[in-house]
RNA sequence: GGCAGGGUAGCUCAGCUGGUUAGAGCACGGCACUCAUAAUGCCGGGGUCGCGGGUUCGAGUCCCGCCCCUGCUACCA
C-alpha cells in the first residue's frame, strides 16, 4: 500500500497557484506509483475549522459550515479540472474526521495521561489576528500587521500537549531515518530546532468558537476548543477510518507532501503526537518549495493572487499547465510563474519538440506505410532511452527525493534523441528508394517505440495529452495502464493503425495577443 | 543578531573530493533539410564564474574578509 496525502488546504479563500502546484506534484507522484503497479491511495482535502473561518462567514452572513461548504466545492471542482486522481476527498468538519479526532486524543490521554496537562497562558493577543502575538511580531508594542490596534493582555487556561518530552525522540527518529524529511535543507532546519529545544504546544483554546469540542473539560468545567495541531494534523490518520481497527490497513502513510512552511508540524508536532498515541509514524514527508511571481514576491495564503489560477488552467489547457509548473518551479525548492516563461515552455517544449515529434512520425507511418506500423528491432535508440529512463525512475522513487522536474527532463532527452535520429536517418530519402524499405521499416518502429516511452512515462505529468498520443498510435488500452521496465520494453507496435489527429499542443496563430 | 543555503552566458541552472580553450536548455544569429504544428538538425556569437586578498605549479572549485539574496529562528495555517 502507498498512502500519500497532500496538506489540507484551509478554506478561507479560493484555490490559487500554490495549491495547485502540490496537488499536480503530489498526483504525479500517485499516478507514478500506480503505474509501477503499486496500490496507490492518494488523500486530499480541506481544513475547515479555525476563528479566520468563521470570521469570513460572519463577514458574509453566512454560517461556518455553508461556508465551507461552498469553499469545498469550489476546490474539488478545481481538483477535477486539473485532473488530479485522489482516492479520497477529506475535510475535518466531517462526521468520521471529528470522530477520530476524538479517539486519537483519548487515545494519548489512556496511554500517556502526562502528555496533557493545563496550563495558564498569558501573552499578548491581537484582536485583529485573533492570536496570540510573540515578540518577533510586535513592534512597538504593536502587531506588525494591524499597528493600529492595541494588543491586549490575555490570560486563558488551555490544555497542553507535553511536546517537549519527545524532542529526544524526534532527534532520534531523525538519526535513525535519514530519509524521513526531505529535502535536506528542510531537514537540516528541524535538526537546528530540535537542538534549540522544544516548547509544549497548547491542545485547546478557549475563545475558538469554529472547531471541534475538546474531550475533556478543564479543571473548573469549561469546555474548550481543539487547537488547530490536534484538528488538521490528524486528518491523514482519521481519513484512514481510525479508530476502526481496520485503519491499519492503511496507516502509516507512506509520504505526506507538504508546503516547506509547515514543514515544523509534520516532522515536529505530528510525530510526537503518534508517537504518544502508541502509533506508527508516516515513512516519509517531502516538502516543496512555493511558486513566486516574476517579481519574486510570494504566493501564500495571506498574499494577494496575483494570477488567477483558473486563467492559468484554462489558456492552454490541463495538461500544459501542469507540466509548465512541474518543469518551471522544481519541486524542491521555488520557482517563478510568469506568462512569457509559460509561452517559451509551451512553444519550445511542448508544441516544437514533442508534438511536431509525434506529429511528423505519426504522418511518415501514414504517407510510407499506409498508417500501419512496421515492424523492427530495438536499437541503440531503445538502449539510450533506457538509460535516461533509469534517472527518470530515480528522480521519481523517492530514493533521492521527488525531482519531478529532473524527471521531465530525462524524457526531452529522448525526445530530443528522436528528432536527431529522424534527421539523420532522413526517412524522406529512403522512401524514395525502394532498396532502402527494410530500413525505413526500421527507422519509423523505432520512432514510434520512442513515442509508446515518452507516452507512458509522460502519463503522469500530462494524463489527457498521453491518452490522446497512445490513441493516435493506436495503441491498445488506456495508456494508464500500462507498467514500466520489462512490460513497456515488450510492447512491439508492429501492425498498429496509426491515427492522425489534432496537435497534441497546437500554437496560437497570433503569439502576440497572448502576450501580457 | 544566530544557524543554513546561495550569488556562473539575456533567462533558468549544471559544474563531484582544485587541473587541458568554463558547460546545458531556452532566447538570439547563420547554414542545411522538407517527414512535421514556418516544425527539426547542424554551426555560432555571448560569461572580469558577487567584490578584495591569500594558499598552490595551477582555483568557479580550498582559506580569510566584505557586499547582496533566500530560508529557519514555534501556536494564522
Amino acid at each position: 500500500m502507498f498512502y500519500l496525502t497532500t496538506a489540507i488546504d484551509y478554506a478561507n479563500g479560493d484555490p490559487h497557484l500554490g495549491h495547485a502546484l502540490e496537488k499536480i506534484g503530489a498526483d504525479v507522484i500517485a499516478r507514478y506509483r500506480r503505474m509501477r503497479g503499486d496500490d496507490v491511495h492518494f488523500l486530499i482535502g480541506m481544513d475547515e475549522h479555525g476563528q479566520k473561518v468563521a470570521q469570513a462567514a460572519a463577514d458574509e452572513d453566512v454560517t461556518p459550515q455553508a461556508l465551507v461548504d461552498r469553499v469545498a466545492e469550489r476546490f474539488q471542482a478545481m481538483w477535477e479540472r486539473l485532473g488530479i486522481s485522489h482516492d479520497q476527498f477529506i475535510r475535518t468538519t466531517s462526521r468520521e474526521h471529528i470522530a477520530g479526532v476524538y479517539a486519537l486524543i483519548e487515545r494519548i490521554f489512556e496511554r500517556n495521561p502526562d502528555d496533557f496537562y493545563e496550563k495558564s497562558y498569558a501573552g499578548r493577543y491581537c484582536v485583529g489576528c485573533e492570536a496570540f502575538k510573540t515578540d518577533s511580531e510586535i513592534k512597538d508594542d504593536r502587531c506588525v500587521l494591524h499597528p493600529t490596534r492595541i494588543l491586549e493582555w490575555v490570560e486563558e487556561r488551555n490544555w497542553f500537549f507535553r511536546l517537549s518530552r519527545y524532542q529526544d525522540f524526534l532527534r532520534n527518529h531523525f538519526a535513525a531515518h535519514p530519509g524521513f524529511l526531505g529535502p535536506d535543507s528542510r531537514r537540516n532546519e528541524i535538526l537546528a530546532l530540535l537542538d534549540q529545544g522544544l516548547e509544549d504546544v497548547s491542545a485547546s483554546r478557549a475563545r475558538l468558537t469554529w472547531g471541534i469540542p475538546f474531550p475533556r473539560p478543564t479543571r473548573d468545567g469549561e469546555a474548550q476548543t481543539t487547537y488547530v495541531w490536534f484538528d488538521a494534523l490528524p486528518n491523514y490518520l482519521t481519513a484512514t477510518g481510525f479508530p476502526d481497527p481496520s485503519f491499519t490497513r492503511r496507516w502509516p502513510a507512506q509520504l505526506h507532501v507538504i508546503g516547506k512552511d509547515i514543514t515544523r508540524f509534520h516532522c515536529v508536532i505530528w510525530p510526537a503526537m503518534l508517537q504518544s498515541a502508541g502509533l506508527p509514524l508516516p515513512h516519509a514527508v517531502w516538502a516543496h518549495g512555493f511558486v513566486t511571481l516574476a517579481g519574486g514576491e510570494r504566493f501564500s495564503k495571506s498574499a494577494g493572487v496575483r494570477v488567477e489560477l483558473a486563467e492559468a488552467v484554462e489558456r492552454y489547457g490541463p495538461d500544459a499547465f501542469r507540466y509548465f509548473m512541474l518543469r518551471e518551479v522544481p519541486f524542491d525548492g521555488d520557482g517563478a510563474f510568469s506568462w512569457e516563461r509559460f509561452e517559451e515552455r509551451y512553444n519550445a517544449d511542448l508544441a516544437n519538440a514533442f508534438g511536431n515529434f509525434a506529429s511528423r512520425t505519426i504522418a511518415m507511418v501514414e504517407r510510407y506505410f499506409g498508417g500501419v506500423v512496421p515492424s523492427g528491432r530495438p536499437n541503440e535508440i531503445d538502449d539510450a532511452d533506457a538509460a535516461d529512463y533509469v534517472r527518470y525512475g530515480e528522480a521519481l522513487d523517492g530514493s533521492r527525493g521527488y525531482l519531478i522536474q529532473e524527471a521531465l527532463r530525462c524524457v526531452w532527452l529522448t525526445v530530443a534523441r528522436g528528432n536527431e535520429y529522424v534527421d539523420r536517418s532522413a526517412p524522406w530519402k529512403l522512401a524514395k528508394d525502394p532498396a532502402q524499405r527494410a530500413t525505413l521499416e526500421s527507422v519509423l518502429a523505432t520512432l514510434v517505440r520512442q513515442l509508446i516511452r515518452q507516452a507512458v512515462h509522460l502519463a503522469p505529468v500530462m494524463p489527457e495529452r498521453a491518452e490522446e498520443l497512445w490513441r493516435q498510435l493506436g495503441a491498445p488500452g488506456s495508456v494508464h495502464a500500462q507498467r514500466f521496465g520489462a512490460p513497456l520494453a515488450a510492447i512491439d507496435p508492429a501492425g498498429w493503425r496509426v491515427v492522425r489527429g489534432d496537435p497534441l499542443f497546437p500554437k496560437e496563430k497570433e503569439p502576440s495577443a497572448l502576450s501580457r
